[in-house]
DNA sequence: CGAATACTTGAGATTATTCAAAAAGCGTGG
DNA sequence: CCACGCTTTTTGAATAATCTCAAGTATTCG
């Protein structure tokens, strides 16, 4: 079903220092006494495009950050109907503190770069200092806030608005990783397969390509290729989502 | 649209030592003197059936744990189509320390009593001591992963297999807070209306009647009126939610 | 270039919704 | 205790949305 490449321990791990990801992530509040411990027990690997990276019911024996590409968090039924659950984003945080075995399967969407940390090291380490706990309860409350808009979407949303909401929050998200300031255009590539935003969006590839066809047709959005989006009117876009017009733009 | 009493402060407020969530709510691991700083700054609230707490985008001075009876968290698209994202129970924390406005609509679906603590002094007192956040932070990862269950079920799930977990989901619930062993036959009550089942699973009011009379017939579930729900074989429901036939039972 | 994967499109079936009306349940006052 | 009005629930019929199955086309990768 999924490649079978090994993960690959990374030839040289950065200092925390100079990590992308050290204002964002679950070791943002650290100090560096503290970060130096965090060096301590933390190890990269990198998953290519495809790979999964722990199954639902396998044991984990560590957490880690997301320092670079896209993962997915999603889960399955006996019968093989799929609901994605999360995006994980560079920085963003994998495994739960006090849990053994995965919950979610998690699915390197693109290469991927995580930063790993042993788990009993790192729960000893939160339990001594607060700054770790601190900055993953407000990771955790973001992400609860993420999953109920998602319910929202899920439960409430046509199959237009879905797909319409999800380029929204691709095309913001990718804004805000990038140094141009509000273009007129928003141009950006779908890290997505059709079955993936399918699966994210509880509908069929079918239902999706039908719905990103009837999109590009009206003009909402343009497409080069099936996965390089122009914007050519952010507003036009989010009048399509069902959400409040005013709602948090450019957050 | 819903009824308009004031919230009443309450007559007496019990210590927190004799209080009958003091193991499973915010406070649950803090020391004596903690809760003493806790008694400084909480009151109780009640409010009627049908009452709403806090409307989504108020100013929220407070945060809060529910004490007794239950309350729904929801959220309104601009079209009036409403989809709950939570169902708050004894011990369940309200609001977000860090956050001066309510992101959900919170409504009391039966009489409530809430413990409130001022969220300023909460906030301070969180930031001092770390037994209350890391207590949140359990409460929040749960939550998290109830609200990951439920984007499964939103997403995947047919009507007749949400009706299904909601009532198993419930009845699970009503035996946990039960004194009772393993009764062969679970009676209970639905806390919610029609409506509100609705509201939660992402149905209209009229398919979930339409599944609920559904699973009645074939003798699933029998009812005595329309909330009173006996489920005569446990296993037979569960079968029916399209869950995993293991899945934690009782847990 | 060829095979494999990803995507699109069409037609018909299925599921859930919408609109409408009737029945059941609930609380109040006579 | 019963009648009345109101809310909740049930049920029916028609409609609309999405899914399923089935090709066919485009794209990617070796």
């Amino acid at each position: 079903m999924t490649t079978a490449a090994k993960p690959r321990p990374a030839d040289r791990v950065p200092d925390c220092v100079d990590c992308p990801i050290r204002h964002r992530a679950v070791c943002a509040r650290c100090e560096t006494d503290e970060l130096q411990e965090l060096e301590q027990i933390k190890y990269y690997r990198s998953y290519p495009a495809g790979q999964t990276v722990v199954w639902a019911g396998d044991r984990m024996d560590f957490v880690a950050s997301v320092v670079s590409g896209i993962a997915t968090l999603s889960q399955t039924m006996e019968d093989g109907r799929t609901q994605m659950v999360g995006l994980l984003l560079p920085s963003d945080f994998i495994g739960r503190p006090g849990r053994d075995d995965a919950t979610y399967d998690v699915v390197a969407t693109s290469d991927l770069v995580v930063c790993c940390f042993r788990k009993r090291p790192f729960e000893t380490l939160m339990a001594r200092t607060p700054h770790i706990g601190q900055r993953l309860l407000e990771m955790t409350l973001d992400e609860l806030d993420a999953a109920r808009e998602w319910m929202l979407l899920l439960g409430r949303k046509t199959a237009r608005e879905k797909i319409a909401s999800l380029i929204a929050i691709i095309a913001r998200r990718d804004a805000s990783l990038r140094p141009t300031g509000a273009a007129r255009e928003v141009v950006f590539d779908l890290p997505l397969t059709r079955e993936a935003m399918a699966d994210y969006l509880g509908l069929t590839l079918e239902t999706v390509s039908r719905q990103v066809s009837a999109l590009r047709k009206e003009g909402v959005i343009r497409l080069e290729g099936t996965r390089r989006v122009t914007i050519p009117d952010f507003e036009r876009l989010l009048a399509e989502t069902g959400d409040d017009s005013d709602g948090g733009f450019l957050v």
